[in-house]
This record gives C-alpha cells, structure tokens and sequence, in this order.
DNA sequence: CTTTTTTTTGCAACTAAGTTGCATATAATT
DNA sequence: AATTATATGCAACTTAGTTGCAAAAAAAAG
C-alpha cells in the first residue's frame, strides 16, 4: 500500500493528512485513500467498487467527508456518474462524449471571469481515439 | 409564439429547421423548441416541466431526437440534471458548485488540443453571488 | 483496563432523473 | 378518405447515489 505522494506540493502519508483534518483513519478511509492517491485519473465508484471491501453507503459517506475536508475533489460526467480524485494542483479534465473516458489535461488553461471563481475547468469533446 | 430566430448564423423558423432534418413537427415538438429559442440560458426538463403539456417520456425522447438531429446541444450539471439548449456557435458555460445556476459565457476562448475535438467548455466554481 | 460515549459501518429500503414497452393517438403519405 | 408510419401517454422500470437504523469499532472517561 502506498502511503505517500506529492499533495499539494508537499510529499504527505495518508495518516499526516488525515490527521490534520481530524479525521479517524479506518480502514475502509485507508482503502479509498490508497486507491485515489495511486491512481492517474479520476474513478468513479464503479470502477473501484471490485477493489473495496466495503459497502456503497460507507464508500460515499466517507467521500462526502473528503470532499467537505478537501482532501478530494469531484465532478460529474456524461454518464451519470460522478469521478473522484484527490485535489492537487488545479487542471483542467477532459470528458469524451463518445466512450466517456475521463482524462486529466496537463497543458495550462487560463481563463478570467471576474467575480466568479473557477474551481475546475472540464472539456467536452471526442478523445484521441474517438475522434479518428 | 416565437417562431424565428438566429440560428447558426441564420434566420430560421421552427418549420424549416425541424423540415429540413426531416422530423415531423408535432405539437410537443413546436412546445419544446419554442421553449429553447426564447429561453437565455440552458434548461433542465425540471425548470420546464411546468410550461409544456406533455409527459416527461415524449419531452425526452423528442430532446434524444433533437439531439442527434444537432438542433440541441445538452450536458450534464452538479445537481444530477441534465441542461439543453438550442444549438448555437459554440460557447462556454458556468455552472456554480452551490446554488447550481447555469450561465452561458459569452466570452472568447480557445483551447487546443491537438487530436482532440473539443465541443463544449464547461467552467465549474462560484458565481458573481456565490463568491461573495 | 473496564465502562461510557461518540463515530463508523453494513444492510436494506428509499429517492429521483431519466428510460422503456405497449396500446392508442396523431401526422404524413397514398 | 383510407392507409401507413411515427409520436404520445401511461405505468413500470433502471440505476447512481442517499438515508434510517441497529450493530460494530474507536476514542474518551472513570
């Protein structure tokens, strides 16, 4: 299981950011930290639903709570389904319209609306492959 | 009524858009489209609902036809609905993380990446209201 | 370390936006 | 006006996510 990574820019364990939240490490918190920090893209719940070992109802409970901690960051997409990943820097995502792939996009993208605040920024569009 | 309006550049009515992607107009048709041109922002079957005759099965399959025909664009917000609006030159949207208003952006952007076609910006964060 | 209090978990039942099957109604075609 | 093709309403269904509640696990108190 790995328990650091880059976050935020700082090279963190799970149970130093967890602890700085004031948030009790269980296990299930354990399990769904360790997957979101090694993982490369945003997941959905179906896709780590195999690699849990508990309930649904436990799985978003506790998202909902690193949501309101900001230790996870969300957003839906054109499936219905919401993808979770652990807030880092802030970058834009790409959403394909066809296969419904969900990609996080390096490349910087500034835009300004004055007054509003721009928390995530989602492409939409044909991927790679689907746009052949 | 309103019958007529700019689309895609030109001045066309409802019977000859709908007549030249070849869908019959009926009159759930005419209520739904009539809805989108006069409407300034995209809209979810929920905040319309109140203003058409028809049931929520015809509203929707009529937008899935729509949809294909490219006469309405739709996408997905953070309050598990889906927004629709009449297809126009492409434009950013905003949609807030709390109230959950939708807004078209009426300024420039672009944003290229190269392989990928990108159809529709969507900027996720607080509004002018929110954001105070 | 044992008891009490607080928080978390699993289960099952629920919610709500959107979808589907089917019989009937409406529009377009002949 | 009759025929054929398409659209509609209704009710039942689907599915990601939520909620109530009792049991289990942690933490706090004694």
């Amino acid at each position: 299981m790995q328990l650091s990574r880059i976050y935020n820019g700082k090279n963190l364990n799970i149970q130093e950011i967890v602890k700085k939240k004031s948030i009790k490490l269980t296990s299930a918190r354990k399990e769904i930290l360790d997957i979101f920090f090694t993982a490369t893209k945003p997941l959905s719940y179906e896709e780590v639903k195999d690699d849990i070992s508990m309930d649904k109802a436990t799985f978003y409970r506790n998202i909902t709570k690193f949501e309101n901690e900001k230790i996870i960051n969300s957003f839906e997409s054109n499936d219905k389904k919401r993808y979770y990943e652990i807030k880092q820097l802030p970058h834009p995502h790409f959403i394909c319209t066809k296969c419904h792939s969900v990609e996080c996009i390096k490349k910087e993208f500034e835009f300004d609306l004055n007054g509003y605040k721009i928390e995530n920024i989602i492409l939409k569009g044909k991927c790679l492959a689907c746009s052949k």
